[in-house]
DNA sequence: TTCAGTATTATTATGTGAAAAGATACGTCA
DNA sequence: TGACGTATCTTTTCACATAATAATACTGAA
């Protein structure tokens, strides 16, 4: 596993869940050809890497190859293609995620030097370097002055939690009523799709991390079409930052469930372009979710008092 | 002074100004020692690195230096002080300054790959990445998937102008509303007082940059104040990109004084704890210097429709 | 004890060439 | 024409040596 690791590029893993996506927004069924010349222009590469995410994604039995005619689909569900895109992500737990997760152990301090992550984790300097910088991307480490780097806050500790669900729900609804918030109408049904078929699955066997995937994509699907380029870059930051540090919690189903249907309802009012009702349901849901989050509950963040413009 | 550049290191430029911040939040008078031991503390680096941003700051006149007993302080009023911070500014030019003002003049298209700033700039590759990562952190620029860099709409089009005063019109109260919100005295009233002082200036002789320089400061103060880390950060990486992209306007005289005016008013109701108050002030003043903006006036941002929570 | 000066050691930044990866052009087949 | 396979050139990454910088320990003086 280590070896393969070292072998696949790691640009490659998130290439390949481009593609799939890519395809899956296409509609392709089993046994559609996939041409790399498309892939190429759609995911604004050469077909050099293309190839590279063909050939990790036949790797992986999700496409099948056929000598002078190329890469064709070989699953068919949804259900195949996430199980897919975990498999993938399952490989790319590069030295940032094994950072992240030793320091939400508290195994490793507060402030750390690049060299002693290269003796800790017994890798290249270059690869530390190349951790620290996608964590400092998200805000999770910060460089001093001098020459040591520093862990913000992780998402685990209450005020954390209490201040991100605070900043969301100051920004979310904003995002909605930004002049030029313009829809996805095809992304949009292919979220609505997948939510419904997570819906339909039998009492009790909705996973939490499955639930947690599909809820960050749905909200940063909101960001994204925010007409406001500020509101956007911000909350998809913050999306991000969830999606990385967010401990599984474990919710009870039946409040997993009411989740989606909400996002469910959020985005029908968005496509009847009904904004201000899709910004108070937004509001409304994420006040929701803070109470369904047991160690966030009663803590102090103000009740209804006042808005932006009061 | 392009020798000099090379000699000098651009963290000590930073250094040496934190350091000048220093001494004059601790009141220090001209004559006044520096211990290196003291700042070193303060800035959470060795010493090594003060002496030389100590250096440094003596080259500019600003400390002086005798044998066996260290720096002293040589300059004595705030204007000194802003002068010399202008000064240090003016020095750290980096590539990224130039490469920004090339953009915001269209001299350079939108896409660029590292290898054509090398040959365009005829300096190391090396210094062109981290000229790239100092742009990106600012969301300047973005990576692409292949290997290209492309430059974000700068704070230079109306829509980003509107976009820009349409996100703080929504974070920068919350920022204050925020549960533990904390002023920070000390620097309110040094913040005071220097807007006192230029609102002393004779009629017509405050200089647009001047009020931009402070106005930054000031509203980066108050997001520095808040309590929810999320609105902190956020707005401040908004601030830092509109300290770096925006534009010199001619703005009017009385417009520049009302506006600093409004800003000591919201001082004063943090100070006495009128949080909603200074809120409120926060809107109108952000509302009014919107009006302010010629080029931004009368354009599609909503009015007072409804708050975050309605 | 605290300070600046000095020396020593640890860490990081930089330059260089080899190797990997990406972009592009061309050939061939349907 | 549009697809894949292959070849070629450009760009980037990586590893390593070396220079620059930061942290630390130690000194003597006030």
């Amino acid at each position: 596993m280590t070896d393969a690791r070292r072998n696949t590029r790691q640009n490659h893993l998130e290439l390949a869940q481009k593609v799939l996506n890519i395809a899956f927004e296409r509609g392709m069924k089993a046994g559609d050809h996939l041409p790399e010349q498309g892939f190429s222009a759609a995911c604004g590469v050469s077909r050099t890497p293309i190839r590279s995410a063909f050939k990790l994604l036949e790797e992986n039995g999700v496409l099948s190859w056929k000598e002078e005619e190329g890469y064709f689909l070989a699953i068919q569900t949804r259900e195949e293609q996430a199980e897919a895109v975990r498999r993938l992500e399952d490989l790319e737990d590069s030295l940032a995620r094994r950072i992240l997760s030793d320091r939400a152990e508290r195994r490793i301090g507060e402030v750390q030097s690049a060299s002693a992550l290269v003796r800790r984790y017994k890798v290249s300097r270059n690869t530390v370097l190349n951790a620290l910088k996608i964590l400092s991307r998200d805000d999770i480490v910060t460089q001093l002055p001098g020459r040591s780097w520093a862990f913000q806050p992780i998402l685990d500790s209450p005020n954390s939690v209490e201040d991100s669900v605070a900043f969301r729900l100051t920004m979310e609804p904003q995002a909605i009523l930004a002049p030029r918030f313009t829809m996805d109408f095809k992304r949009a049904g292919l979220l609505r799709s997948q939510m419904e078929d997570i819906l339909k699955l039998r009492n009790g066997s909705i996973t939490c991390s499955g639930f947690r995937a599909i809820d960050t994509e749905f909200h940063s699907f909101i960001a994204e079409c925010s007409g406001n380029r500020f509101i956007r870059g911000s909350l998809l930051t913050h999306h991000r930052l969830r999606r990385t540090t967010q401990k599984d919690a474990s919710i009870p189903d039946f409040r997993l469930r009411q989740s989606l249907e909400e996002h469910l309802e959020i985005l029908e009012s968005l496509e009847r372009n009904q904004f201000d009702l899709a910004a108070d349901q937004m509001v409304l849901h994420l006040r929701k979710s803070r109470v369904r989050r047991p160690e966030a509950a009663n803590r102090g963040i103000p009740p209804m008092k006042r808005g932006v413009q009061s």
